[in-house]
DNA sequence: CAACTCATACGATAATCATCGTATTACGAT
DNA sequence: ATCGTAATACGATGATTATCGTATGAGTTG
């Protein structure tokens, strides 16, 4: 396979804008979507490098792959090929920059409110008492 | 005028989702509109009450109704009559206690963008030397 | 009461968007 | 080369939504 070896050779090129092209409207409008924000909930829980295949998203495999592009398009992930898969980051820094403690504050309340639906609805199957 | 006087009688019932009931999802998508950002804008911008009629807005008034409404069913502001003014208000109290710094970050994002837009373009009107 | 003003409600319309299924591409392994 | 896997592209569809114009309601002032 001649120069294909051990570079990297991505077989599709992926969009991204740049740092300085991150709109501040295209953010929350991503931000928005419930499935979007489990994906950037995900990203940031640790998981800093994932294939699309690895979230569980309550939605079919295309409605996923759109997701994770209006994500990239809006500037909030990174996506690079690794073989077959996809694999995505948060522009952590680039966010950052341009919107100074936006995400922290999205996944930040995004938690809060995690936190009071579990504690108004505890659980069925593991009551509390 | 009997009992009219110095009271407050609203005129209608304006709904407003309690506190606890502010949802992100409601929140970012409320925000994800530039006509509504510019009102969040404007409010956080000194005018602690305006009218509806007060703004400036590109749309018609029954689309600027729209928006109002769509910010206050969100919990971002809360209106109230004034005789046939409606006036608005930030939530800021509410909004910073369910989603701290979310609000503030959001602004200051959309500040920064302006700034930057403002440096690209440099005004023809009023260009600097 | 009548006129005026601010805002709403009610459709109507066009655009956007989330969702899906299916066919296709890209890559890796057999 | 053939197969399998991960993901995309391409429509298609239904829901949501941003927009408007016009008619109506509520309040103030003549």
């Amino acid at each position: 396979m001649a120069d294909t070896a051990g570079t990297r050779r991505p077989g599709r090129r992926l969009e991204h804008p740049r740092a300085g092209e991150i709109r501040v409207d295209a953010v929350l409008h991503a931000l928005a979507d419930p499935v979007r924000l489990r994906i950037v909930r995900d990203l940031a829980d640790g998981h800093e490098d994932m294939a699309c295949i690895a979230f569980a998203l309550p939605v079919s495999k295309s409605t996923s792959t759109h997701h994770f592009r209006v994500l990239r398009e809006a500037g909030i992930i990174r996506q690079y090929y690794e073989g077959t898969s996809r694999m995505s980051r948060l522009r952590t820094e680039d966010l950052e920059t341009r919107m100074p403690g936006l995400l922290g504050a999205v996944l930040n309340a995004a938690l809060l409110a995690e936190r009071e639906d579990a504690a108004a609805v505890p659980a069925p199957s593991d009551g509390e008492r």
